[in-house]
DNA sequence: AATGAATGAGCCTTCATTCAT
DNA sequence: GATGAATGAAGGCTCATTCAT
């Protein structure tokens, strides 16, 4: 590590600090310190703190998703194994084992603020991330199933993973460290989001479901 | 508004203000200047930038609560309508009319980034947010569900609003503006947030479904 | 001097500094070490150090134009005794007793490298001296005399007066100390300036002077 | 000129940087980006930045005398031609097309703040220039008029062609841009200078014009 | 001979905070 | 109670220069 050339250093030191402090709160000296290179290299090598910023988030994308890919299925596997498998390898990725790590706290931030990154950050990481879990709902769903619908169920799949790596710390207050301790694994949490999401998904298969109103299955206020 | 007294016209200003760009970013320089007062009024009222960044937390959760009121429900309605009542409520705060408000974005910051408001905002916000939806719940789940099956089941429909506040930059690249604009309303999320939720909900009431194991409903890998 | 105000001893320090190094390489550390006031007391009181040369550029002409003010004759003088004083004036303020002072050494850089001060330079300063000159000159030209010819003599003697000050370094290295020291006293050149000049404005009293052509006066090339 | 050799590429790139910004403004990379070079270039070739400009400089004058070479005039011609082609001369070196060239330009920075490169500038350059204006004035002076004499009429009428190099943009503003355009060519202002000097010099041929004291011609204030 | 990488010094500016009034 | 002035610390960045190759 300390043998890598200077902007490999700077890269991989500007990652969790990006991450814990943010873009601001971070300071050009604080990452050089930690990577061991001259104060002026970032300068040097990137013109820029704020180059180095996005250098960082691309990085950190193409980094968590080496660290743990989407495994491959054999095309023939029911699509209820393919959502569990995606699933959990969603958490997984968010997760990490100690906390989230510095690749997935970063690109929460560019998720909630987004910077000049996040565009090409969504072209390669995002829509790609999401459009394998579309395919998987295509054999879950009915074909007539409007396409507005598939993504919003997608993002109910994706948002109660995320909720986890967004609310960990308020979550853990409310439940306690115990329940957490006991059934919060990743696995667990897998299992829970794939249970729910399957039974969901099992109505949009029912005859006329797609074409009732809601004021018919549910009363109005 | 101006006729306010120093300290309330500076926590006024300071909410946008930390809102748009966090705690680092934003500065008392610029919080005066809004607020129209002294650039010592901060340090004289609040002692701290830090202080005054926690009060205007909690203002904020405060605020918020009583923009968009949970609206009390006669105590014979059907749990299925004070679901989609809590959904709806919950996907109002977080979304606003045009944009999140400066109340929920600083809420959201916080969620992400704990600082020390963080415990006071979950006894007198999140906490009894989630108690009441818990109390729904416990109207649709068998009474043998277990806690923590309750509570991620929470988390789960948690989860699915908060995405639209979280990921909303995100999700308008992925599926377009078109899209968004025609599906996205807050009444439409807040209704298929419903639909999703319930369809799930409504497994957990067949009998064994608490029981089986996991890997006798879905094969493993 | 050390009992003034802030912003005032900032301006009395950066006025030497300025006229020895130029805007660029003087630095603001130098002035508020010269001044005895903290760093940021620059851009504190002049919000910038652009902001500060400008200011201390106006403010060297006045205290240039108080230290040797043009001293006020009757009106009945002969244009000659007034046209002498005028060059002694000018001459004075430029030289200075021991080598220029930095009030005029500023304004030689503002002139010679106009920056956004220089309008105004021109303004209260530069024109109501040249004006003055025009005053006299009036009194020493025909009445038929075009305004070009008034401003070019003008400059003409204007030009004599400030070449002392531009090229003094040059001419000490072209005629030797020796014959500086022994002749080029402010009076001594004020004296040949003036001579130089009153004979040359006597040729365009001459009748018809104004209306010979070049080419009549002296032969082509 | 792309193709000349490395040193000559900077020596052309430096002197319009030089002329424009001064010693300290211009940067060493800008002016090795100018010619293409490497930034190293610069200490590699010339040691550095101020050997850099000191070359330019030296450079600069041979240029500019090479560009507009002093006419030689057969010996017999009068002295007021001799004279009138000297100041059209110096004029047109001064002034060029289209505003100053940058040789010019730096030739005035060095006049005004000289660095070790003005002692070899007045050598070769400016000396020499100086000397041939003495030669003509020899001849339209009585021999008894005493060398300090000599030196600052020699001054006087490089003064006036000096000022419209130092003071233009300050002239501007006080004449207007419309007399500037119809008067000040460089051939008219040097039939000006030459007219203007030529009468003034007369006045030294008179009798008793170098004995009698300056009192005596005009009364003391 | 020439260069890409790296460096230490220094620049101007901004910041939250304090203090005398 | 409130404020204008002042401050020390730090920030990002630029610069001329050096060095290994």
């Amino acid at each position: 590590m300390a043998t890598d050339d200077t902007p490999t250093r700077v890269l991989a030191a500007a990652g969790p600090v990006f991450a814990d402090k943010g873009f601001q709160a971070a300071t050009v000296r604080e990452i050089c310190q930690a990577a061991g290179v001259n104060l002026a290299s970032v300068n040097y090598h990137f013109r820029d703190k704020e180059r180095l910023y996005i250098e960082t988030v691309k990085r950190a994308a193409h980094l968590r998703e080496a660290q743990v890919p989407m495994p491959e299925l054999p095309p023939g596997a029911p699509p209820e194994v393919k959502l569990r498998l995606f699933i959990q390898t969603t958490l997984t990725r968010m997760m990490g084992d100690r906390g989230a790590p510095w690749q997935v706290r970063l690109m929460t931030r560019e998720v909630l603020h987004p910077s000049s990154a996040c565009e090409e950050l969504v072209r390669d990481y995002f829509r790609p991330h999401f459009d394998r879990l579309q395919a998987i709902l295509n054999e879950l769903l009915p074909p007539d199933a409007p396409l507005h619908l598939r993504h919003q169920i997608g993002f109910s799949i994706i948002g109660q993973c995320m909720h986890y790596r967004v609310a960990w710390h308020v979550m853990t207050l409310i439940v306690g460290a115990d329940e957490v301790a006991a059934h919060y694994s990743t696995d667990a949490l897998a299992e829970h989001i794939t249970q729910f999401s399957l039974a969901a998904l099992a109505q949009y298969r029912k005859p006329g479901s797609l074409t009732a109103a809601p004021s018919e299955s549910l009363p109005p206020l």
